[in-house]
DNA sequence: TATAATTGTTAGACGCGTCTAACAATTGGA
DNA sequence: TCCAATTGTTAGACGCGTCTAACAATTATA
């Protein structure tokens, strides 16, 4: 990255950390090195030295051989990575309409560099668009409709329909 | 970054380095490494390292003490680079409704990890909403007040209303 | 329970992209 | 045209996050 910008307190790379740790520790009690570097594509010593770093930082405990567990500050962390990372695969999957891997890759990533306020903006976008009428059951076919066809589907309110259209639609009305 | 995806050919700094070059040769004939260097918040030496590893692989021209001058393949580069910029910043400006500032710096991040199918999806969202009615002239008033106020505003569709309300609305139609 | 298989750690290296310090070339005014 | 200011380069260092090779601890099994 260029821009020498005021530095995120973590890396992309501990945030995955992080975000893996409370993935594994959900169900399991006990998380192992060798289940973190499978998931991440690392290898053990690649976790090894992430985990001295968040030790360091105390976002995790763990010890020579040991188990490996969030601290309550790590877990916030990780709650919230987690949050951005489902905000994106659901607008990435339910408003575009993009495949589930694509989704996950995609939200993989920009949890990490993404603001806080667009994601707030965008986790409040996909809220509208699954609750407004015009947004919710219409949205994603109409959208689904113009992306096949590259035009606007009929049920287009009339509202704003451009010059041509709108004349139609007045002939339309004036005939009912 | 912690997964060893099929790594990116161009690094997110390279992009960048690409990018202003671009933006920078635009007008002037010349680009200066002083320029870039300014323009992208890093020391000179770090330009001068960066237009020798983009000279390795033929995306800028650039010989000591010389002009800088991208290749056609870097022009072309470039030009995907900017164009997924501003499809981006689009989306967050005019979509979303976030400031100019900060729709720039989410650009600027995200333009380098989105995937191509993303891309073009965000890029006919933001066409969607500015060509369709529902989504056009009105969509971002009726998002700014779900964004305000928390609810639906009033001229939201009746086709998918809650329960509650397609009753206030069933009333409502019975009346007239 | 002895040993083999697995898991984990340490040490040391590497590539990337940055930096500072020192020096070199270019440029633009007196 | 010469000198000062500016611009550019080189050399060498650093932090990050990864890797491999070698070794150590743990665990499972014969």
């Amino acid at each position: 990255m260029v821009r020498q910008e005021a530095q995120r307190e973590r890396s992309a790379s501990m945030e995955d950390y992080l975000e893996a740790i409370a993935r594994l520790g959900e169900r399991r009690k006990t998380v192992r090195v060798k289940q973190l570097s499978d998931r991440l594509g690392v290898k053990m010593p690649s976790v090894t030295s992430a985990l001295k770093k968040l030790s360091e930082q105390e976002l995790v405990e763990h010890e020579r051989y040991g188990h490996i567990k969030l601290t309550a500050e790590g877990r916030k962390l990780a709650r919230d990575v987690i949050s951005r990372h489902e905000a994106l695969t659901r607008f990435f999957g339910r408003a575009l309409g993009i495949d589930g891997k694509t989704a996950e890759e995609d939200a993989c990533k920009i949890e990490h560099v993404i603001s806080s306020l667009s994601m707030e903006r965008l986790a409040k976008f996909v809220e509208f668009i699954e609750a407004c009428p015009q947004g919710g059951t219409n949205f994603p076919s109409r959208y689904g409709y113009y992306l096949e066809h590259g035009e606007l589907p009929e049920d287009c309110s009339n509202r704003c329909l451009n010059r041509r259209k709108r004349k139609q639609q007045k002939d339309l009305e004036s005939v009912n």
